[in-house]
DNA sequence: AAAGTTGCTATCTTTTTTGTAGCATTGCTA
DNA sequence: TAGCAATGCTACAAAAAAGATAGCAACTTT
């Protein structure tokens, strides 16, 4: 398995920078959806997949794994949760929503 | 072919809520990245993918061809570039760049 | 002790992504 | 004007990732 670490070949930059590291990181199927869940607060293995609403235990699993190696969720007794490096990039994600909406209404004026 | 698109069915929201179906398409390998790359200017396929450093054809046509219809890149004279909604994304993700650095120094303090 | 919940793993199928070759078109340039 | 380079792809096969589904081991609750 691989994880995407700053300073080793990512999709993007051989040389690993940081930013393509990071979007390496994110850019994997569910990888923003499950942060963007996560802020509603810690949960289960299960409940967390409830609120994906629809992503396989498989992916579900590898997505947390690497996520928790990047150090953006941590496993506490409530469950998955968002670290603080976590909510820092939930934070950087926010503004995508309200732009998003916009996005949308030329989709469906 | 299909481009996720707000109001049908993405990865993360069966109702297609907005902020899924941006998920989905800036989740997608090389999304981000050619945004990020774009923003150096306009220019060529096969510029781009050079930028890109190690993008397959195949995919980066794809990923072009679904930003396209997203309204964030535009093809011109030029070659291929930002949209003024493009750019907007761009911004939403510029801060991503300074956090990643700080993040960066974690894994190779 | 039986039943339910949880956090997965195993296995298989489907979809994506990759790698590589190469073709058709355009624009020089000799 | 015949050749050559650059461009924007497409085709095709292989590898990797994601998805669907079943189910098991550990722990709790009843």
């Amino acid at each position: 398995m691989s994880f995407p670490t700053p300073g080793k070949p990512v999709r993007g930059s051989k040389s690993g920078n940081h930013l393509m590291a990071l979007f390496d990181l994110l850019g994997r199927s569910w990888a923003m959806g499950i942060i963007w869940r996560l802020n509603e607060g810690p949960c289960t293995f299960r409940a967390l997949q409830e609120r994906c609403e629809s992503i396989s235990p498989s992916t579900l699993n590898k997505r947390l794994k690497e996520l928790t190696t990047a150090a953006l969720i941590q496993r506490t007794v409530e469950g998955y949760g968002l670290t603080d490096k976590g909510e820092e990039i939930f934070q950087l994600l926010h503004p995508l929503e309200t732009w998003a909406r916009t996005w949308a209404k030329e989709f469906n004026p």
